[in-house]
DNA sequence: AGTAAGAATGTGCGTGCGCACGCATTTTCC
DNA sequence: GGAAAATGCGTGCGCACGCACATTCTTACT
């Protein structure tokens, strides 16, 4: 509004994070008992190829760090969702495997945390707009690669 | 990519976030001395009529919460940047009032953060896209205020 | 006026999070 | 082959963050 053209769509990206990663995170939490956190590493867990991914690959795929994947980790271990796993080729690495139990909660999380994005999120702007939201921020994460961005 | 439509624009929001966020905020740190959450601080009682906020105000209108903010405000007077001031009409709120030093900082680290938004977020895209993520983005606010929102 | 309900703030506390470090193992180089 | 650098991982630690609660003051109601 005040804001000067440039800085516009990044303030209110940040804007538009704090306000809604808590809404949705309490929300899957209260409804399905599963963190926002649990949730996308289930989803990258499972979405990978033999539905596992060592501590490192998990840190750069999903949103959390990698030191804070090996925790998460940990917890859904604890919680039967997930199985740890040792490489044979690389005694150093440890696999995450997702379990049956671990599918079977992310399938009943999904249409939660779907709707949520779509009632919060996308269903306050246009198609179009959504579709060049999500090209016009791809781009800057292809652009990102180049510049140093490792977090751990 | 593999992603649904619908859910590729926040997919893609939260991980510009983790990747953008903390790399500003180390590069403010490292080159300003001021972290990301006291620039916001700054910038926004900067901007606040009379140059002063209550703290429920700064903590709707900045991207840190209420309790949050109180203990920033707290740094930030030990820094010499706020001050803090009783309101004679309701003696239970507190104003944060910014400094000739704060706006002297602020202006200092302005072009810093502002040079990196330029480089790592708005050179990616074209300012169409800028635009209309803006727009897009500030409409996803605007219906905000409906459902509940608070987080304090 | 007097009392009960409500609002604004600050603080103790538990949790989430990443960094720095150390250990184990692999890779590179001589 | 063997040593030195590099890689992958887990953990101790400190900081950031928000919630629940107590406090102080204001407002509404009788």
């Amino acid at each position: 509004m005040g804001d000067t053209n440039d800085t516009a769509a990044w303030a209110a990206l940040l804007r538009v994070h704090a306000a809604l990663v808590p809404r949705m995170d309490k929300e899957l939490q209260v409804k399905c008992g599963l963190p926002l956190t649990w949730y996308d590493v289930l989803l990258e867990l499972n979405a990978a190829p033999g539905r596992r991914l060592s501590m490192g690959e998990l840190g750069d795929v999903a949103v959390v760090s990698r030191t804070r994947a090996s925790r998460v980790v940990d917890q859904l271990v604890a919680a039967g969702l997930v199985t740890r796993e040792s490489n044979p080729d690389d005694k150093r690495s440890a696999y995450a495997l997702i379990t049956d139990a671990g599918r079977k909660r992310l399938r009943a999380a999904a249409p939660i945390y779907l709707g949520a994005i779509e009632q919060y999120f996308t269903s306050r702007m246009s198609p179009d707009e959504a579709a060049t939201v999500a090209r016009a921020l791809e781009k800057v994460l292809a652009g990102d690669g180049a510049a140093g961005v490792h977090v751990d």
